[in-house]
DNA sequence: CTGAAAGCGCTTACAG
DNA sequence: CTGAAAGCGCTTACAG
């Protein structure tokens, strides 16, 4: 049914050697011949086999992507911005999500010993450090999407936090804010400990304490939750820090609730900059990380390194931005 | 450096045959060589490579998808559906975009002639249809995720849009609404016209006529700008029904800036149910679809496709359902 | 119940 | 510059 290598070859009259040779550009190949079985080719629309040509050159030209889900705000751009990369340099991208525990990760695993994929690229799903970086040992080309500050031994890409979370503090205290709310995200990620450091850095520089620290969750119930209870017990601030949009947004819910103004009475600074941060109401200042960016980058140099060149193991930082909304205006 | 098969053969002292054979659990094969085979794999850690069985097969045991973009507020409630359908049936999943125009499509079709796939789902990007009809009639098996009302000569799921649009009506109407404005998609879309054709059918029936109808393109923008140019041009209206939640959020944020109370002075009522319409202010009424379900759907059958039954070329549709939150309260 | 051999569709030394 | 042959790692008649 489908042409393969010798119909073209006994349709040009040259061996299949041959026509491989111009296939792969190898040269030493006449002219003449070249031209003559390039439009064989062309004419009956041949195109290799991706999994023979796999079998016999050992790799796959695919990429691995694992994600924890595919329905957080931000992963759409992390996932257009890998696929564009990853496309245009002519490679498959192969997805995997593993939310279904153990027997995920072990069917994922399995994945790659069956050698689908030449390399992976993944934002890490909790508890999978430990595999990630067994894969990486037997030398499965691995990069790291987001690296919630573990710093693995294998490469990765993230935004700047530690900065990220000054500037955040910059915004608000240049707008006259005294007594800030932080609302951090898990503290066992390192990018949490880090927006909270930059944060604090600043504050401090300032002379202005940051007493109020709340761990949370990262969704919009618990910043909703939180909010609606440090309110209830009288505590005051001026300014809420969240770090994340989605907590953000549920903060600016239970202060609506309260009959507090945004950002007149409180302002409220997201992390992320998700699609939903300019349609808030009042839409929502916050810390920009540049996703698709990174997505793209760590595409990249994944296929730097499966092209056989070395990459950094350091972190690669991309900047984050102040983004500056109504629900924290400028000073 | 991978363990193959003949490695496993040789350490059980069997042929590859019969490794095959107890991989493959064909029978025919002693319990006790069974057994020990088994056991040689365990301690190997030996898996088949998915290239050289799909060569041998003829098949590769992965699923495509082609999507317009990754980037679409629903986006990733269907690929979480279809991920989970196609992962638990231990197949892969390669996905695709064609944002790039004609190249991209090229470079797809090629791929899909290099047999990396055995079967395709797909969100229709615009102008494909007859690729996809194509490759449809080459014998690819092909799942149209949201048939936009084109009805093609192959598979697909889609919502129950002209009862969506209904269940609208019915929803303002009971709420005492009498001067809808329809914000619709682009014209050419079936789906579109179903949900207008819905939900004037319905406005009909009670004698409340339609006469505001203004054609959109989905977008938050242009639901903004299609607002602010009525209310200039002194258009009088009691309620929105705009056939997606992106429009409706430009809705609701024209009319507050008209300084219109949503839904004191008009109600809205949007489409899809992205993840933003709880968390809009105020939270946005719409009409769901259910993009998981559909993307599992699609999946399941095109998973039972490839297990060489039959499946209903007739469009599979899953019912909508009208969520009632602040934006447009029960009657 | 088991194995030798051919075949899936390519690539790549090797020889000419 | 070109081709015959072996090999990539499996599966599947075919024979016993």
């Amino acid at each position: 049914m489908a042409v393969t290598i010798a119909d073209v070859a006994h349709a040009a009259g040259v061996s299949k050697t041959t026509v491989s040779r111009v296939l792969n550009t190898r040269g030493e190949v006449d002219a003449s011949t070249a031209a003559r079985v390039r439009e064989v080719i062309n004419r009956m629309g041949y195109v290799p086999s991706s999994g023979a040509v796999g079998l016999a050159r050992g790799n796959s030209r695919t990429v691995g992507m694992l994600v924890p889900s595919l329905t957080w705000p931000w992963m759409g751009e992390v996932l257009q911005g890998v696929v564009d990369t990853v496309e245009a340099a002519d490679f498959g991208l192969l997805l995997f999500t593993c939310n279904r525990g153990t027997e995920s990760v072990t069917r994922f695993t399995s994945q790659v010993s069956a050698r689908a994929f030449d390399g992976l690229l993944v934002v890490e799903p909790e508890n999978t450090l430990d595999m990630l970086t067994a894969l990486h040992r037997e030398g499965l080309p691995v990069v790291l999407i987001d690296d919630r500050g573990h710093h693995p031994e294998f490469p990765s890409v993230t935004a700047t936090n530690f900065e990220g979370g000054a500037s955040a503090a910059r915004h608000l205290l240049a707008d006259g804010r005294r007594k800030p709310l932080v609302l951090t995200g898990p503290a066992r990620f390192g990018c949490v400990r880090d927006r909270l450091a930059g944060f604090r850095a600043t504050c401090g520089e300032h002379g202005v304490g940051v007493d109020l620290v709340v761990e949370g969750d990262f969704t919009e119930t618990d910043g909703r939750r939180v909010v609606r209870r440090l309110l209830a017990a009288g505590r005051e601030f001026d300014a809420v820090f969240a770090h994340n949009d989605l907590a953000a947004v549920g903060v600016m819910g239970a202060l609506r609730d309260a009959g507090l103004r945004v950002p007149e009475d409180v302002a409220v600074i997201g992390f992320d900059d998700i699609p939903m941060a300019p349609h808030t109401e009042p839409s929502l200042s916050t810390v920009r990380q540049p996703m698709r960016e990174m997505g793209e980058t760590a595409a990249r140099m994944l296929l730097t390194r499966l092209a056989g060149e070395e990459i950094p193991t350091a972190p690669v930082v991309l900047p984050t931005e102040m983004i500056t909304r109504r629900s924290a205006p400028a000073g």
